[in-house]
DNA sequence: TACACTATTTATAACGATTACAATGTAAGA
DNA sequence: TCTTACATTGTAATCGTTATAAATAGTGTA
């Protein structure tokens, strides 16, 4: 399965006349393994032993490269640092305020939202942004224990 | 009717032992008139004329306090600062990619989809972000008119 | 193969928003 | 007035990210 999935990402960037180096081909399939978010320096950190000599100026080019050819999405957030998800299919995602996990889960596009939006502003509608948050069942477990 | 909120909100202020400081009641009377979600920036420079010495940790510090105290919201991006937004009633907010421009908009809460999150993952849930994502009138009247 | 050309990586400096810190100022209460 | 806690100021530090320039490694051509 992911085997097929690191195989299109591979053709998608040869195809756009994007060498595959030995370091892109590692951060896409950590990118594709991973199932946490990672971050641009939990990339960098996982790779470091089998690319000991790589900066992470690397990490981050490449991760725009991806970005731009439509491989992976970067989940920004205020304080910290982006997160980085390979894109299979559209999903939402809940963000746990405890530990930061964030998880996925799926649910119709709002485009119901959307259409009132436009009507009601003016705008010309290109995409939306939603997160849930609150507490993972792990935090929860935690803090039941705890009292 | 927004001096009705300025009085509440310093008596609100008041109430938790938050000292009222010239800097702080012109910091608070600048969001309550703001429609634009400044961010501290533009608070600091906004008000380098009336206060010539305040430092921009000032604003930064007080943000903090109004924002702690339920007063402000903070809008984080990823990339740029913050923006904030005083705290009325809650709403949505639709975005700009052109000129960033942030725009307030009313819509039901989404209760449904927080339940089946909640549902499907076990989270505990506590809040959600929705934002919508275009091009303003203004914008796409500039590119028109390009052409 | 030798060469030129381009993409990529690396190392490090720079950037910008935000925060930490220490010194100074201010106001309320005894 | 004296004390004490709270606020402000100026500046240094932090941290994620990007820019830059030099080094490296492919790719195509003669
Ligand atoms: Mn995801
Ligand atoms: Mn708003
Ligand atoms: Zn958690
Ligand atoms: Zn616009």
């Amino acid at each position: 399965m992911s085997e097929v999935q690191l195989k299109d990402a591979l053709d998608a960037l040869k195809s756009t006349g994007v060498r595959i180096t030995p370091q892109r081909h590692a951060i896409l399939e950590y990118m594709i393994h991973s199932t946490m978010h990672p971050t641009a320096d939990d990339i960098y950190r996982a790779l470091e032993k089998t690319f000991p000599n790589m900066s992470v100026a690397t990490v981050y080019n490449n991760l725009r490269v991806f970005r731009k050819a439509g491989l992976v999405k970067e989940l920004t957030y205020g304080d910290s640092s982006s997160r980085f998800d390979f894109v299979t299919h559209d999903h939402y995602h809940i963000i746990c305020n405890d530990c930061g996990k964030i998880v996925d889960f799926h649910y119709p596009g709002l485009d119901e939202v959307e259409h009132l939006a436009s009507h009601v502003t003016g705008f010309q509608v290109d995409y939306h942004r939603l997160e849930i948050y609150g507490t993972c069942q792990d935090c929860l477990g935690k803090t039941a224990k705890a009292q």
